[in-house]
DNA sequence: AAAATAATTTAGACAAATCTAAAAAATTGT
DNA sequence: ACAATTTTTTAGATTTGTCTAAATTATTTT
């Protein structure tokens, strides 16, 4: 990615973060409230942060008029998301945790610092680009895909992506993943869709098989566009 | 090893483990000054940071007296010292570090807090009972094995340990090793001891080689007692 | 557009970890 | 043994990140 000329602290780091995040879904200018609900802190102690942040050129920040990062401040939070998600992959990729207790680890591991761990690490996953809740790894030089949330039944032939969730939770859905033995974080490829009756054959961990069109109506795979 | 009940920051956790390398080689009562010299700080801040491990029951202090661990302490102490130790063969043998690039790195990682994660990295490692410097992992536990440093040639066939330094740094020897792919951080196993010429065959990391009587008695091991 | 409400900032305090300078205790040298 | 030196501790200040409570600015309602 880059390398900052200059030291941040845990706390910055995850300021950074925060706004990051809520600018995505949020966009624009982020609000001091949000951000200490979202940090689980008092607006007070943001606005002493966003000071800081603003004298270190990581913010645009006036008073009263909510908070953006900078491109400085967007590239270190690329910098910590990439390293968050290349965390989570090599803890269920290689440690094999599960897909939902990563994030608590992940959360202390991405604030370590050395470039030439990540690359490593980075290249120790194979170059992963989505993390296992299918959410793409930002590159070394802060660009990354966006990626998008579709049912397989929606997407064409040669599709890969990370299975993110599903449309219908009955106990039966459940128990024919299970034997089939896809999990949530797992990477599926659809191999072939038959014309007919819509069913689907995809490439899961394990092996290939064959899934009716109405299961391939209930399954979500987020996948990074390919462009 | 087992949980504290009880959070510690991180400062805390680098003079617990000031503390036990101290005491490692000193060994009875650490000194203040000693503690300060170690951490690059002042005996002033060291003094503060003891009361306040004494309160918590991981040192035995007493003014003007030095400082020792308790068996709480300790067991603090090889917690961090296995998760150290854990992630330098982590970062040698996955993430092809080299030998002595892995400290700086380690010393971060070693305050992650996850039992779940060391013991998962320890399963991904194959449980290895010694770093890339030859020194001993701490059991889950809180016991291990001391080690000692040999000449290959004062030890007994089936031999195992690590490669931890020469007694003749010749270029002439150093392209030697290099040529037959040993470098500091492996491990070595002494196969077959030829009794005529004192030649030995050793197992590398790529392969078997024999090594003459003069080679064998200038590369250091460091092994653990097998007993 | 003024009043009410909500969001944000300021002011002042606090805890953790550090520092400097000075005081106190322990050790050493003769 | 006692003066000199070294080691250790205390006292008080500083920095970082946080908090509460009060003040200020922005927004919404009517």
């Amino acid at each position: 990615m880059f390398l900052y000329y200059f030291s941040m602290t845990l706390s910055e780091e995850d300021y950074i973060k925060a706004i990051y995040h809520l600018s995505e879904t949020e966009n624009v200018s982020v609000a001091t409230n949000a951000i200490a609900e979202q940090m689980s802190t008092k607006p007070s102690s943001v606005t002493d942060m966003l000071k800081k942040l603003s004298d270190k050129s990581l913010v645009n920040y006036k008073k009263y008029q909510g908070v953006s990062l900078t491109e400085k401040g967007r590239l270190v939070a690329l910098t910590i998301v990439r390293k968050h998600r290349l965390w989570e992959v090599f803890l269920v990729d290689k440690l094999n945790f599960s897909w939902d207790e990563v994030h608590e680890v992940a959360e202390q591991l991405e604030h370590i610092k050395s470039e030439a761990l990540i690359d490593k690490l980075d290249a120790h996953l194979g170059y992963p680009k989505v993390d296992p809740h299918g959410d793409p790894i930002p590159t070394k030089d802060g660009t990354f895909k966006k990626s998008v949330k579709k049912l397989i039944s929606e997407l064409p032939v040669c599709s890969e992506g990370v299975c993110v969730g599903v449309n219908d939770s009955s106990v039966a859905f459940l128990k024919f993943l299970d034997k089939n033995k896809i999990s949530l974080g797992n990477t599926l490829k659809i191999l072939e869709r038959e014309e007919f009756d819509g069913s689907v054959t995809i490439q899961t961990r394990t092996g290939t098989i064959r899934i009716s069109e109405q299961i391939a109506s209930n399954l979500f795979l987020e996948i990074v566009d390919a462009v």
